[in-house]
Parts: C-alpha cells; structure tokens; sequence
DNA sequence: GTCTATAGCCAGATAGAC
DNA sequence: GTCTATCTGGCTATAGAC
C-alpha cells in the first residue's frame, strides 16, 4: 500500500488559488502559470486535476455564482414579512460582499459574457420563487402595510442597492474623494442604512 | 499632389469598431483581427494608427469613460434642486444605458481592473463637484426640505439605482423569468420609476 | 501524483514592397 | 496609407520519465 494515492489538498489547493486568480482577473485574463504559482504546484497539475482551463474555470464560476445567489434564493423565499426580508437580505449581503470585494464584479462579468449559463439555473429546486415573493407583496400592500409599488422594481431595487457599491469602489471613491478605509466604513454603515432607505420609501407613514 | 494623405475615414471606422468589440469583450478578451474585421481593414492599419492594443484600448476607454460620468458631472455640478437632479438624472442615465447595453459593464470592469485610472481624472475641471452636492442637500434638509441623510449614501444609492440593472440583464431575466423584451420595457418604466421611489424615501410626508 | 520537456497554436507586433 | 509576409513570445495542452 505504498502507492500514492488521489492527494485532496492538491486538488484543494488547486481550486482555492484558482478562485483567486479568476476573481481577480476574470476568465480571459487569468493564466494558468499564474494559478499554479498561486498554489505552489507545476502547471501540468491542473491540467491532470481538471483537464482544461475551461473545466478549472467552471468548477470555480459555480462554486462562486453559487455563493452569490445563496443569499438571493434562502431569503426571498422564506417565510419572513416584506420588511423583515429587506433587513436581512441588506445585512445579509453587506456582510458577504464586504469579506469578497471580487464576487459581485466577477459574477456580473461572466455572466454577461455567458447568458445562457442562467437558463441552467432554473432547474435548481432553491432558486428564487419569484410569485410568491410578488403575491406576499401584493398581500402586505392589501393590508396597507406597503404602498403599492411593482414587485419587480422593489426586487431589483433592493439588488442594486446592495450590489453595486461593492463593486466600483475606486469609481466611488474618487467622486467622493475617500480613502480605502473611510470608504470602507462607509460600506459597513450601508448594512443598516440601506434597508432603511428602502423601507422609508415604501412604507405609509 | 497625388499623394495620399491621412485617411480620417480609415482612423475612425477603426476607433469605432474598436469601441464595439472592446464593449463587447473586455481588453483582454478582444482580439485585434477581430476589430479590423469590424472595421473592414487590414490588421495592421490598426498599428499604422494606434501603436499598440494598449493605445487603441486607451483611446476607447477614454472616450468611454467621458460618456458615461458626463451625465453625472453635468447634473449633479448644476444648479437644480435635489429633487429636480434626482429626475433629471434618472431620466437621462436610463435613456443613455438603455441604448448602451455594454456600457456600464464595460466601465465598471476595466476601472476595477485598472483603479489607478481615476486619480488622473480629478483633474478635470468638470469633475463631479461632491461637496457643493453636499452642501446643498445640508441646506435643503435645514429648511426641512428632505429628511435627514448622509449625501454619500443618498449619491451612491441613486447611481446604483440606475446602473445595476443595466448590468445585469439576463440574471435578472432568469429570476423574474422575462424575455428580453419584457425586461426591457421594464427598464424603460424605470425611468421615472426609479426618481419616484428615491423621492418617497427622502421627502417628508 | 508529480515532474520536465516540448508540441502546437495564436496573438501582438514589425519590416518592407507597393 | 495599405498590403503581404513574417517574427517573436506566450499560452494551453500533452507525452512520457520518474
């Protein structure tokens, strides 16, 4: 039994610098010399772990769009009230988004490179019940809980408020003359900041 | 004087065709002979004219970038109230990405590969001018004009409002289950929309 | 499983004829 | 100004020794 086996850190080490690498440089422009550096192991390694750097890549967009829509999907579809859900999600994400500064910036790109990896997506049992978000909705503002308002634009509102600053930072930062670190702190006060905005719009006062 | 002089015609079907795959496939996904495929000329016309991808990259990104800030330095430097900037700026950020589907991907990718863009931008005297926006919404809050708020969060907010969602078309179609079409009429709708829900959130009722 | 060596290709860039 | 031909380098990928 001398013989060596299937080494898991290996291939662990492998996917871990590959997640670097792609996030930081997207699929075209990440190198496969780069990732392998980035693991401290031979070039030939990936290839033999995963076959191409098409598959290397895939392994790693899944793993990360995954992370991405988690959130989106386990959130939305619970059982929680409108309100109660713009508060976790906002809480949520910030936290998230704040750890992984590349996450949204790479998701976004290759997927609009790559639409059609969505329609896969759709089979996921965990994906985003749209309707029945809508029919809460339309629910809560029955009760006038809510003024009315579109579920899908208070949907997207509330992804676009959470999303977006967490990927032009520089841009942002420049406009408003900021540091990396007052910016950043500006980012963490959004986690409460930014459900209050929304809820201060669609609530009756 | 049979000699041919500057082809001005030639240096323009290339910039523009280089705008359009750049747009499409980022620096480093876009392949020169791609470009002068586009552009109906001999790769090396691209070389003749520009030196280098890097220079003919730069000449795109520059003249990109000025479209897509133009709007926010022009409104927001100008002298309208808050209100007023937040339609105005809607109105015309919705119409612009709305022709310019690439647009706001393309910039938010290549400045969050190449930060160090901005600093060259302060510079320019047209600039986003943040602390006299600043001012501003401080007095309008004073004459209990708009409820109290920070002036980066309330800028950040109204940007992300009305560029995301120009970035994310098909995840967005995938989670709504809507055909281009549809979503797009969707978008179209954001263009007041989007000023009203921002609006309901500020304003005192 | 891991390494070295190298094949094979393709992209960016230049030289030089016209 | 525009073309053809070609160089050069870098990158993905594989063959084969260990």
């Amino acid at each position: 039994m001398k013989a060596k086996q299937s080494n898991i850190k290996t291939e662990e080490q492998i996917l871990r610098a590959a997640n670097k690498v792609f996030h930081a440089k997207g699929k075209e422009g990440a190198r496969m010399q780069e990732i392998a550096d980035e693991a401290n192991v031979n070039v030939s390694l990936l290839y033999y772990y995963y076959r191409s750097k098409r598959q290397l890549f895939e392994a790693v967009f899944n793993q990360t769009f995954s992370l991405f829509t988690h959130a989106i999907n386990r959130i939305f579809n619970g059982d929680s009230s409108i309100e109660e859900k713009i508060r976790e999600f906002t809480d949520s994400y910030s936290s998230l988004l704040l750890g992984r500064p590349y996450l949204a910036n790479f998701i976004v790109q290759e997927i609009s490179r790559s639409p059609d990896y969505i329609d896969s997506l759709k089979a996921n049992p965990k994906f985003l019940n749209f309707k029945k978000f809508n029919t809460q909705l339309v629910e809560e503002i029955r009760q006038g809980n809510i003024i009315p308002i579109s579920g899908e634009q208070l949907f997207i509102n509330i992804i676009s408020l959470n999303v977006l600053p967490f990927m032009t930072g520089p841009l942002f930062e420049g406009y408003l003359n900021y540091d990396h670190r007052s910016f950043h702190e500006l980012l963490e006060i959004r986690k409460t900041e930014v459900a209050d905005f929304i809820i201060n719009s669609i609530k009756h006062k």
